[in-house]
DNA sequence: ACGGACATGTAATAAGTTACATGATTAT
DNA sequence: ATAATCATGTAACTTATTACATGTCCGT
């Protein structure tokens, strides 16, 4: 949320939860209740400063000194460690008490979802890379349209077993 | 849960929370307080069923008719939707503030450890296959490792970025 | 029989989701 | 001017993590 704020803010509660959803959505899920919750937050640890209500009691927030200090310093710490939580692994992992045609029809769903998303990717890469975006944001979507990559050709390998 | 009862069971708290680790931990976490939390709910329900207190009032729990229903409903229903979140593509798309050496370092870091990811992923599967365990638990392995290919992958392409 | 390690469970807190409420805007 | 839609925020609830407590076992 510092990281957005510095890019975009000043911007009340509801479009800062939009804006995450659009710019790091991707790879980062991030409630609207979230965002407020943490912006009182924020705001208590002084990394945040809120301007006059407006419109339905909406507040614009932007980015205190300490609150960019705060934000570096996240920066620099590096990535958490990764949470990882894959339904679709679970439901293979126990898939032998399903009867097949049912399994089928679970991974052509999958497939399906996954396939809009690696097309969705590649044809963001391209655009962003034709825009001459920040390469960092272009990265971010490389690694989209790799993991859908990797996606699709498990899919492929899985069909052998599943077939 | 109910998947493991029904393969491992019957079993005490803290034996499933360690065999959820083993068994499913590289695609899903999974506490012990949640699995205590969570066992509660199950008996509640009629999904597992306690035997007497054992030591340090441990009590061991098996899957009952009901539960084993419960189970198979969750497996025809198919996996829920991802949620993604991916802590380095945070780092990644704010990586412009960053001192380049820096982020030198936090990409060195993260490729260690998702070489011995991968690594680690490549002989289990080898192991696997050689055992010729369950394919579909082979299949949750191949994931993995074509995940953390596709890591290495992009780890490649981003050294062009960040030389 | 004592100290340290391990096993097992619980409590307190934080993070995340869903459902709801209501004030503005827009189209008819 | 009204109804429908959208924007904005909040409350209630569920899930997840961290820190703690204590009982059991094992080597000396």
């Amino acid at each position: 949320m510092l990281g957005l704020l510095s890019q975009i803010g000043p911007i009340n509660g509801n479009g800062l939860s939009s804006s995450a959803d659009v710019l790091i959505g991707d790879y980062w899920t991030l409630t609207r209740s979230q965002v407020y919750r943490e912006l009182q937050n924020l705001e208590r640890r002084g990394f945040v400063h809120a301007g006059p209500l407006g419109p339905r009691s909406s507040r614009e927030f932007s980015l205190t000194e300490s609150g960019r200090a705060a934000f570096h310093e996240w920066l620099d710490a590096g990535p958490a460690g990764e949470v990882i939580r894959f339904p679709m692994l679970l439901t293979i992992r126990f898939a032998s008490g399903l009867p097949p045609e049912r399994l089928r029809d679970l991974l052509d769903d999958f497939e399906s979802r996954h396939r809009a998303k690696r097309e969705f990717y590649e044809q963001l890469e391209a655009d962003l890379v034709d825009a001459q975006s920040d390469p960092f944001e272009i990265a971010t979507v490389r690694f989209g349209r790799l993991f859908e990559a990797a996606v699709a050709t498990w899919l492929d390998e899985l069909a052998n077993i599943v077939p």
